[in-house]
DNA sequence: TTATGTGAACGCATTCACAGCC
DNA sequence: GGCTGTGAATGCGTTCACATAA
Protein backbone atom coordinates (compact mmCIF):
# COMPACT_ATOMS: atom_id res chain seq x y z
CA UNK A 1 0.00 0.00 0.00
CA UNK A 2 1.60 3.60 -0.45
CA UNK A 3 1.56 6.53 1.56
CA UNK A 4 -0.97 8.40 0.16
CA UNK A 5 -4.33 8.89 2.32
CA UNK A 6 -7.18 6.83 1.02
CA UNK A 7 -10.49 7.98 1.99
CA UNK A 8 -11.85 6.62 5.00
CA UNK A 9 -13.60 2.68 4.23
CA UNK A 10 -15.83 2.90 7.06
CA UNK A 11 -16.88 5.37 9.62
CA UNK A 12 -14.46 6.66 11.79
CA UNK A 13 -14.84 6.58 15.55
CA UNK A 14 -14.66 9.60 17.25
CA UNK A 15 -12.42 8.99 19.62
CA UNK A 16 -10.11 7.70 16.92
CA UNK A 17 -10.51 11.63 15.23
CA UNK A 18 -9.63 13.17 18.75
CA UNK A 19 -6.36 11.37 18.85
CA UNK A 20 -5.60 12.45 14.82
CA UNK A 21 -5.74 15.56 16.72
CA UNK A 22 -3.57 15.00 19.06
CA UNK A 23 -1.06 13.40 17.22
CA UNK A 24 -1.02 16.34 14.37
CA UNK A 25 -0.20 18.50 17.35
CA UNK A 26 2.80 16.14 18.62
CA UNK A 27 4.00 16.05 14.99
CA UNK A 28 4.49 19.62 14.56
CA UNK A 29 6.33 20.26 17.78
CA UNK A 30 8.90 17.06 16.63
CA UNK A 31 8.76 19.07 13.47
CA UNK A 32 9.89 21.99 15.51
CA UNK A 33 12.52 20.40 17.61
CA UNK A 34 13.80 19.50 14.24
CA UNK A 35 13.35 15.78 13.99
CA UNK A 36 13.10 13.62 10.84
CA UNK A 37 11.57 10.57 12.01
CA UNK A 38 9.59 9.41 14.87
CA UNK A 39 7.91 5.80 15.73
CA UNK A 40 4.53 4.75 16.47
CA UNK A 41 5.99 4.11 20.66
CA UNK A 42 7.04 8.22 20.17
CA UNK A 43 3.69 9.67 19.18
CA UNK A 44 2.45 7.00 21.66
CA UNK A 45 3.68 8.10 25.05
CA UNK A 46 3.28 11.62 24.37
CA UNK A 47 -0.62 11.22 24.11
CA UNK A 48 -1.17 8.68 26.93
CA UNK A 49 -2.10 6.06 24.35
CA UNK A 50 -0.47 2.87 23.13
CA UNK A 51 1.66 2.28 20.10
CA UNK A 52 -0.68 -0.13 18.96
CA UNK A 53 -3.54 2.34 19.26
CA UNK A 54 -1.67 4.77 17.07
CA UNK A 55 -0.95 2.23 14.43
CA UNK A 56 -4.68 0.85 14.32
CA UNK A 57 -5.62 4.86 13.84
CA UNK A 58 -3.48 5.53 11.15
CA UNK A 59 -4.18 2.01 9.46
CA UNK A 60 -8.03 3.43 8.82
CA UNK A 61 -6.99 5.74 5.97
CA UNK A 62 -3.44 3.87 4.79
CA UNK A 63 0.16 3.18 5.21
CA UNK A 64 2.06 5.82 6.07
CA UNK A 65 4.94 4.72 7.98
CA UNK A 66 8.21 1.96 6.63
CA UNK A 67 8.49 -0.91 8.93
CA UNK A 68 11.55 -1.11 10.99
CA UNK A 69 11.97 2.82 10.69
CA UNK A 70 8.79 4.42 11.83
CA UNK A 71 7.15 7.47 9.92
CA UNK A 72 8.67 10.87 8.33
CA UNK A 73 7.50 13.93 10.64
CA UNK A 74 7.16 16.25 7.49
CA UNK A 75 5.21 13.91 5.57
CA UNK A 76 2.95 12.06 8.10
CA UNK A 77 2.66 15.92 9.16
CA UNK A 78 1.12 16.62 5.75
CA UNK A 79 -1.41 13.68 5.33
CA UNK A 80 -2.69 14.49 9.28
CA UNK A 81 -3.66 17.85 7.83
CA UNK A 82 -5.24 16.43 4.85
CA UNK A 83 -7.29 13.94 6.53
CA UNK A 84 -8.63 16.63 9.06
CA UNK A 85 -9.48 18.46 6.23
CA UNK A 86 -7.01 21.11 7.53
CA UNK A 87 -5.24 22.16 4.20
CA UNK A 88 -8.35 24.75 3.22
CA UNK A 89 -9.48 27.54 4.79
CA UNK A 90 -12.75 27.67 6.19
CA UNK A 91 -15.37 30.35 6.53
CA UNK A 92 -16.32 31.11 9.87
CA UNK A 93 -18.78 33.52 11.69
CA UNK A 94 -19.75 33.79 15.28
CA UNK A 95 -23.45 34.17 15.94
CA UNK A 96 -23.84 35.89 19.32
CA UNK A 97 -21.08 38.41 20.22
CA UNK A 98 -21.53 38.36 24.30
CA UNK A 99 -18.50 37.50 26.14
CA UNK A 100 -18.29 34.41 24.95
CA UNK A 101 -18.47 34.67 21.42
CA UNK A 102 -16.53 38.42 21.65
CA UNK A 103 -13.88 35.87 23.16
CA UNK A 104 -14.19 33.48 20.24
CA UNK A 105 -13.64 36.17 17.77
CA UNK A 106 -10.23 37.11 18.57
CA UNK A 107 -8.72 33.27 19.33
CA UNK A 108 -5.92 32.39 18.26
CA UNK A 109 -7.02 28.61 17.85
CA UNK A 110 -9.00 29.75 15.11
CA UNK A 111 -6.97 31.42 12.87
CA UNK A 112 -3.89 29.44 13.42
CA UNK A 113 -5.81 26.21 12.06
CA UNK A 114 -7.21 27.87 8.59
CA UNK A 115 -10.78 28.97 10.15
CA UNK A 116 -11.33 32.65 9.52
CA UNK A 117 -13.69 34.51 11.23
CA UNK A 118 -15.41 36.64 8.41
CA UNK A 119 -18.45 37.86 10.34
CA UNK A 120 -20.02 38.52 13.80
CA UNK A 121 -23.91 38.37 14.70
CA UNK A 122 -26.10 39.64 16.91
CA UNK A 123 -29.93 40.06 17.73
CA UNK A 124 -29.30 43.00 20.23
CA UNK A 125 -29.56 46.55 17.92
CA UNK A 126 -27.05 48.31 20.19
CA UNK A 127 -24.53 46.13 18.78
CA UNK A 128 -25.23 45.67 14.99
CA UNK A 129 -23.25 47.87 13.38
CA UNK A 130 -20.24 48.38 15.93
CA UNK A 131 -17.08 46.86 15.04
CA UNK A 132 -15.57 44.20 17.32
CA UNK A 133 -12.04 43.63 16.57
CA UNK A 134 -12.17 45.41 13.15
CA UNK A 135 -15.31 43.27 11.86
CA UNK A 136 -18.62 44.62 12.09
CA UNK A 137 -21.37 43.04 13.47
CA UNK A 138 -24.57 42.59 11.49
CA UNK A 139 -28.18 41.88 12.31
CA UNK A 140 -29.32 38.06 12.37
CA UNK A 141 -31.60 38.99 9.50
CA UNK A 142 -29.15 39.25 7.32
CA UNK A 143 -27.80 36.33 7.52
CA UNK A 144 -29.70 34.52 4.38
CA UNK A 145 -28.66 37.78 2.38
CA UNK A 146 -24.75 37.65 3.33
CA UNK A 147 -24.29 33.69 2.59
CA UNK A 148 -25.55 34.03 -0.92
CA UNK A 149 -22.92 36.45 -1.18
CA UNK A 150 -20.12 34.99 0.38
CA UNK A 151 -20.71 31.45 1.44
CA UNK A 152 -20.28 30.61 5.27
CA UNK A 153 -18.91 27.05 5.79
CA UNK A 154 -19.30 26.84 9.89
CA UNK A 155 -21.47 28.87 12.27
CA UNK A 156 -20.02 29.60 15.90
CA UNK A 157 -22.83 29.41 18.13
CA UNK A 158 -22.57 31.50 20.98
CA UNK A 159 -25.49 32.73 22.11
CA UNK A 160 -28.15 32.05 25.50
CA UNK A 161 -29.27 28.16 25.75
CA UNK A 162 -33.06 30.02 25.51
CA UNK A 163 -31.85 31.73 21.70
CA UNK A 164 -29.84 28.53 20.39
CA UNK A 165 -32.51 26.74 19.03
CA UNK A 166 -33.77 29.70 16.95
CA UNK A 167 -30.41 31.06 16.13
CA UNK A 168 -29.76 27.53 14.65
CA UNK A 169 -32.82 27.14 12.90
CA UNK A 170 -31.90 30.63 10.91
CA UNK A 171 -28.39 29.31 10.30
CA UNK A 172 -29.74 26.19 9.06
CA UNK A 173 -32.65 28.34 7.00
CA UNK A 174 -29.26 30.31 5.43
CA UNK A 175 -27.80 27.28 3.91
CA UNK A 176 -24.81 26.89 6.28
CA UNK A 177 -24.54 23.26 7.47
CA UNK A 178 -21.92 23.56 9.60
CA UNK A 179 -22.14 24.34 13.33
CA UNK A 180 -20.21 24.54 16.68
CA UNK A 181 -22.34 25.23 19.63
CA UNK A 182 -21.42 26.43 22.92
CA UNK A 183 -24.98 26.70 24.10
CA UNK A 184 -25.66 24.50 27.02
CA UNK A 185 -28.40 22.61 25.32
CA UNK A 186 -29.13 19.73 23.35
CA UNK A 187 -29.78 21.08 19.76
CA UNK A 188 -31.57 19.28 16.62
CA UNK A 189 -30.45 19.79 12.85
CA UNK A 190 -31.44 18.25 9.87
CA UNK A 191 -29.23 14.73 8.84
CA UNK A 192 -27.45 16.56 6.05
CA UNK A 193 -26.09 19.15 8.84
CA UNK A 194 -22.88 18.84 10.65
CA UNK A 195 -23.29 20.24 14.76
CA UNK A 196 -20.77 19.82 17.39
CA UNK A 197 -21.40 20.52 20.60
CA UNK A 198 -18.75 22.00 23.60
CA UNK A 199 -21.07 22.27 26.25
CA UNK A 200 -19.42 23.94 29.27
CA UNK A 201 -21.94 23.13 31.77
CA UNK A 202 -21.84 19.23 30.95
CA UNK A 203 -18.10 19.59 31.26
CA UNK A 204 -18.55 20.82 34.75
CA UNK A 205 -20.67 18.75 35.93
CA UNK A 206 -18.49 15.35 34.98
CA UNK A 207 -15.48 17.09 36.41
CA UNK A 208 -17.66 17.47 40.12
CA UNK A 209 -18.90 13.82 39.09
CA UNK A 210 -15.47 12.66 39.39
CA UNK A 211 -14.36 14.46 42.27
CA UNK A 212 -17.30 13.55 44.15
CA UNK A 213 -16.52 9.80 43.65
CA UNK A 214 -12.89 9.68 44.35
CA UNK A 215 -12.08 7.64 47.72
CA UNK B 1 -34.14 -1.61 45.87
CA UNK B 2 -35.32 1.64 47.37
CA UNK B 3 -35.18 4.59 45.58
CA UNK B 4 -31.78 6.10 47.12
CA UNK B 5 -28.53 6.69 45.39
CA UNK B 6 -26.15 4.33 45.99
CA UNK B 7 -22.35 4.82 45.79
CA UNK B 8 -21.42 3.34 42.03
CA UNK B 9 -20.37 -0.26 42.11
CA UNK B 10 -18.10 -0.12 39.46
CA UNK B 11 -16.44 2.48 37.31
CA UNK B 12 -18.47 4.57 35.44
CA UNK B 13 -18.43 5.35 32.00
CA UNK B 14 -17.93 8.95 30.79
CA UNK B 15 -20.26 8.52 28.07
CA UNK B 16 -23.18 7.82 31.24
CA UNK B 17 -21.90 10.87 33.11
CA UNK B 18 -22.68 13.33 29.85
CA UNK B 19 -25.52 11.70 29.60
CA UNK B 20 -26.88 11.92 33.37
CA UNK B 21 -25.78 15.73 32.59
CA UNK B 22 -28.28 15.73 29.76
CA UNK B 23 -31.22 13.93 31.88
CA UNK B 24 -30.71 16.73 34.81
CA UNK B 25 -31.34 19.51 32.65
CA UNK B 26 -34.35 17.87 30.73
CA UNK B 27 -35.45 17.13 34.53
CA UNK B 28 -35.24 20.67 35.25
CA UNK B 29 -37.12 21.33 32.52
CA UNK B 30 -40.17 19.11 32.93
CA UNK B 31 -40.27 20.70 36.55
CA UNK B 32 -40.30 23.65 35.43
CA UNK B 33 -43.22 23.11 33.44
CA UNK B 34 -45.05 21.64 36.05
CA UNK B 35 -44.83 18.07 35.52
CA UNK B 36 -44.31 15.89 38.04
CA UNK B 37 -44.06 12.60 36.62
CA UNK B 38 -41.81 11.54 33.55
CA UNK B 39 -41.17 7.97 31.88
CA UNK B 40 -37.47 6.76 30.17
CA UNK B 41 -39.26 6.89 26.61
CA UNK B 42 -39.61 10.70 27.12
CA UNK B 43 -36.64 11.42 28.86
CA UNK B 44 -34.94 10.28 25.76
CA UNK B 45 -36.72 11.30 22.64
CA UNK B 46 -35.67 14.65 24.54
CA UNK B 47 -31.67 13.69 24.64
CA UNK B 48 -31.53 11.95 21.34
CA UNK B 49 -31.00 8.05 22.95
CA UNK B 50 -33.25 5.23 24.07
CA UNK B 51 -35.18 4.27 26.90
CA UNK B 52 -33.45 1.49 27.45
CA UNK B 53 -29.71 3.51 27.51
CA UNK B 54 -31.59 5.57 30.20
CA UNK B 55 -32.88 3.00 32.37
CA UNK B 56 -29.61 1.18 32.20
CA UNK B 57 -27.94 4.37 32.57
CA UNK B 58 -29.69 5.43 36.04
CA UNK B 59 -29.63 1.69 37.26
CA UNK B 60 -25.64 1.83 37.73
CA UNK B 61 -26.80 4.10 40.36
CA UNK B 62 -29.79 2.33 42.15
CA UNK B 63 -33.03 2.36 41.55
CA UNK B 64 -35.35 5.29 40.80
CA UNK B 65 -38.78 4.42 39.61
CA UNK B 66 -42.04 3.06 39.91
CA UNK B 67 -42.73 0.26 37.02
CA UNK B 68 -46.15 0.37 35.32
CA UNK B 69 -45.28 4.49 36.34
CA UNK B 70 -42.31 5.49 35.98
CA UNK B 71 -40.20 8.37 37.88
CA UNK B 72 -41.25 11.29 39.94
CA UNK B 73 -39.77 14.45 37.99
CA UNK B 74 -38.67 16.40 41.45
CA UNK B 75 -37.31 12.99 42.95
CA UNK B 76 -34.97 12.03 39.90
CA UNK B 77 -33.94 15.48 39.31
CA UNK B 78 -32.62 15.72 43.15
CA UNK B 79 -31.20 12.15 42.81
CA UNK B 80 -29.08 13.49 39.19
CA UNK B 81 -27.92 16.18 41.68
CA UNK B 82 -26.62 14.14 44.45
CA UNK B 83 -24.86 11.89 41.52
CA UNK B 84 -23.58 14.55 40.18
CA UNK B 85 -22.12 15.85 43.33
CA UNK B 86 -24.17 19.23 42.68
CA UNK B 87 -25.50 19.47 46.38
CA UNK B 88 -22.75 21.29 47.60
CA UNK B 89 -20.76 24.39 46.12
CA UNK B 90 -17.17 24.10 44.23
CA UNK B 91 -14.58 26.72 45.43
CA UNK B 92 -13.13 27.92 41.64
CA UNK B 93 -10.13 29.77 40.85
CA UNK B 94 -9.29 31.24 37.30
CA UNK B 95 -5.89 30.94 36.56
CA UNK B 96 -4.88 33.10 33.48
CA UNK B 97 -7.22 36.14 32.97
CA UNK B 98 -6.87 36.65 29.14
CA UNK B 99 -10.05 36.97 26.87
CA UNK B 100 -10.69 33.38 27.51
CA UNK B 101 -10.33 33.87 31.13
CA UNK B 102 -12.13 36.97 31.75
CA UNK B 103 -14.98 35.63 29.61
CA UNK B 104 -15.11 32.56 32.34
CA UNK B 105 -15.07 34.63 35.17
CA UNK B 106 -18.34 36.08 34.54
CA UNK B 107 -19.70 32.71 32.96
CA UNK B 108 -23.24 32.70 34.60
CA UNK B 109 -23.20 28.77 34.10
CA UNK B 110 -20.55 28.63 36.67
CA UNK B 111 -22.96 30.34 39.44
CA UNK B 112 -25.62 28.53 38.29
CA UNK B 113 -24.52 25.26 39.07
CA UNK B 114 -22.43 25.92 42.55
CA UNK B 115 -19.16 26.66 40.97
CA UNK B 116 -18.33 29.82 42.84
CA UNK B 117 -15.58 31.54 41.32
CA UNK B 118 -13.28 32.77 44.48
CA UNK B 119 -10.44 33.85 42.62
CA UNK B 120 -8.31 34.99 39.80
CA UNK B 121 -4.83 34.46 39.03
CA UNK B 122 -2.40 35.94 36.24
CA UNK B 123 1.38 36.08 35.40
CA UNK B 124 1.46 39.16 34.07
CA UNK B 125 2.44 41.88 36.56
CA UNK B 126 0.15 44.56 34.60
CA UNK B 127 -3.02 42.62 35.89
CA UNK B 128 -2.01 41.40 39.39
CA UNK B 129 -3.89 43.88 41.55
CA UNK B 130 -6.16 45.06 39.25
CA UNK B 131 -10.03 44.01 39.66
CA UNK B 132 -12.23 42.24 37.12
CA UNK B 133 -15.64 42.04 37.86
CA UNK B 134 -15.44 42.74 41.32
CA UNK B 135 -12.63 39.74 41.86
CA UNK B 136 -8.66 41.19 42.42
CA UNK B 137 -5.76 39.63 40.23
CA UNK B 138 -3.39 37.87 42.59
CA UNK B 139 0.04 36.57 41.38
CA UNK B 140 0.33 33.11 40.60
CA UNK B 141 2.80 32.67 42.68
CA UNK B 142 0.41 33.61 46.10
CA UNK B 143 -1.94 30.17 45.13
CA UNK B 144 -0.20 27.99 47.97
CA UNK B 145 -0.26 30.43 50.64
CA UNK B 146 -4.04 31.73 49.29
CA UNK B 147 -4.98 28.25 49.00
CA UNK B 148 -3.79 27.21 52.81
CA UNK B 149 -5.82 29.80 54.20
CA UNK B 150 -8.89 29.12 51.97
CA UNK B 151 -8.55 25.55 50.42
CA UNK B 152 -9.74 25.41 46.68
CA UNK B 153 -11.60 22.61 44.68
CA UNK B 154 -11.52 23.29 41.16
CA UNK B 155 -8.57 25.26 39.36
CA UNK B 156 -9.79 26.58 35.82
CA UNK B 157 -6.54 27.10 33.74
CA UNK B 158 -7.04 29.66 30.73
CA UNK B 159 -3.35 30.06 29.78
CA UNK B 160 -1.70 30.30 26.74
CA UNK B 161 -0.80 26.41 25.77
CA UNK B 162 2.89 27.06 26.10
CA UNK B 163 2.35 28.13 30.05
CA UNK B 164 -0.36 25.29 30.68
CA UNK B 165 1.82 22.28 31.99
CA UNK B 166 3.98 25.29 34.23
CA UNK B 167 0.86 26.31 35.52
CA UNK B 168 -0.80 23.11 36.06
CA UNK B 169 1.94 21.91 38.23
CA UNK B 170 1.88 25.22 40.39
CA UNK B 171 -1.78 24.67 40.78
CA UNK B 172 -0.76 20.95 41.82
CA UNK B 173 1.88 21.67 44.02
CA UNK B 174 -0.45 24.63 45.79
CA UNK B 175 -2.37 21.37 46.88
CA UNK B 176 -5.35 21.65 44.43
CA UNK B 177 -6.66 18.38 42.89
CA UNK B 178 -9.75 19.51 40.56
CA UNK B 179 -8.33 21.15 37.22
CA UNK B 180 -10.27 22.03 34.47
CA UNK B 181 -8.29 22.88 31.40
CA UNK B 182 -8.85 25.35 28.44
CA UNK B 183 -5.49 25.14 27.07
CA UNK B 184 -5.01 23.00 23.93
CA UNK B 185 -2.54 20.81 24.78
CA UNK B 186 -2.11 17.24 26.57
CA UNK B 187 -1.38 17.92 30.26
CA UNK B 188 0.23 15.31 32.63
CA UNK B 189 -0.93 15.61 36.53
CA UNK B 190 -0.17 12.77 39.81
CA UNK B 191 -2.98 10.08 39.84
CA UNK B 192 -4.69 11.63 42.62
CA UNK B 193 -5.23 14.98 40.73
CA UNK B 194 -8.44 15.05 38.64
CA UNK B 195 -7.75 16.60 34.96
CA UNK B 196 -10.54 17.89 32.81
CA UNK B 197 -9.57 19.09 29.19
CA UNK B 198 -11.88 21.01 26.64
CA UNK B 199 -9.99 21.40 23.64
CA UNK B 200 -11.30 23.67 21.47
CA UNK B 201 -8.39 23.06 18.67
CA UNK B 202 -9.57 19.90 18.99
CA UNK B 203 -12.97 20.32 18.78
CA UNK B 204 -12.73 22.56 16.12
CA UNK B 205 -10.36 19.76 13.92
CA UNK B 206 -13.34 17.19 14.87
CA UNK B 207 -15.71 19.52 13.04
CA UNK B 208 -13.49 20.38 10.01
CA UNK B 209 -13.03 16.23 9.51
CA UNK B 210 -16.41 15.81 9.53
CA UNK B 211 -17.23 18.40 7.21
CA UNK B 212 -14.33 16.99 4.86
CA UNK B 213 -15.94 13.26 4.54
CA UNK B 214 -19.84 13.83 3.97
CA UNK B 215 -20.79 12.91 0.62
C1' DT C 1 -51.79 -2.97 30.88
C1' DT C 2 -47.88 -0.08 31.39
C1' DA C 3 -43.19 1.00 32.20
C1' DT C 4 -39.12 -0.21 35.11
C1' DG C 5 -34.87 -2.94 36.05
C1' DT C 6 -31.57 -6.13 34.37
C1' DG C 7 -29.22 -10.36 32.59
C1' DA C 8 -27.96 -11.76 27.95
C1' DA C 9 -26.74 -10.75 23.23
C1' DC C 10 -24.61 -7.74 20.32
C1' DG C 11 -21.42 -4.60 18.11
C1' DC C 12 -17.70 -1.71 18.21
C1' DA C 13 -13.22 0.13 19.98
C1' DT C 14 -8.99 -1.34 22.08
C1' DT C 15 -5.36 -4.55 22.80
C1' DC C 16 -2.73 -8.46 21.49
C1' DA C 17 0.48 -10.82 18.88
C1' DC C 18 2.78 -11.85 14.96
C1' DA C 19 3.64 -11.86 9.91
C1' DG C 20 5.77 -8.76 6.71
C1' DC C 21 9.11 -5.51 5.27
C1' DC C 22 13.05 -2.35 5.88
C1' DG D 1 16.90 -6.65 14.70
C1' DG D 2 13.45 -3.04 14.60
C1' DC D 3 9.05 -1.29 13.79
C1' DT D 4 4.93 -1.26 10.96
C1' DG D 5 0.43 -3.11 9.55
C1' DT D 6 -3.33 -6.03 10.61
C1' DG D 7 -6.29 -10.13 11.58
C1' DA D 8 -7.78 -12.19 15.97
C1' DA D 9 -8.95 -11.85 20.74
C1' DT D 10 -10.59 -9.11 24.27
C1' DG D 11 -13.17 -5.79 26.80
C1' DC D 12 -16.71 -2.64 27.24
C1' DG D 13 -20.75 0.18 26.19
C1' DT D 14 -25.25 -0.28 23.95
C1' DT D 15 -29.31 -2.70 22.69
C1' DC D 16 -32.52 -6.38 23.29
C1' DA D 17 -36.01 -8.73 25.49
C1' DC D 18 -38.42 -10.16 29.25
C1' DA D 19 -39.42 -10.96 34.15
C1' DT D 20 -41.20 -7.98 37.64
C1' DA D 21 -43.99 -4.76 39.88
C1' DA D 22 -47.62 -1.06 40.04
Amino acid sequence: MNSQAAPPLKRIADSTVRRLSLYLRFLEEFETAGLTTVSSDELAARGGTTSAQVRKDLSFFGSFGKRGLGYQVAELTQSMRRILGLERDWRVIIVGVGKIGAALAQFEGFQQRGFRVVGLYDSDPAKVGREIYHLPVRAIESLSEDNREQPVDIAVIAVPASAAQRVVDQVVAAGISGIMSFAPIQLHVPADVTLNTVNMAMELERLSFALSNRE
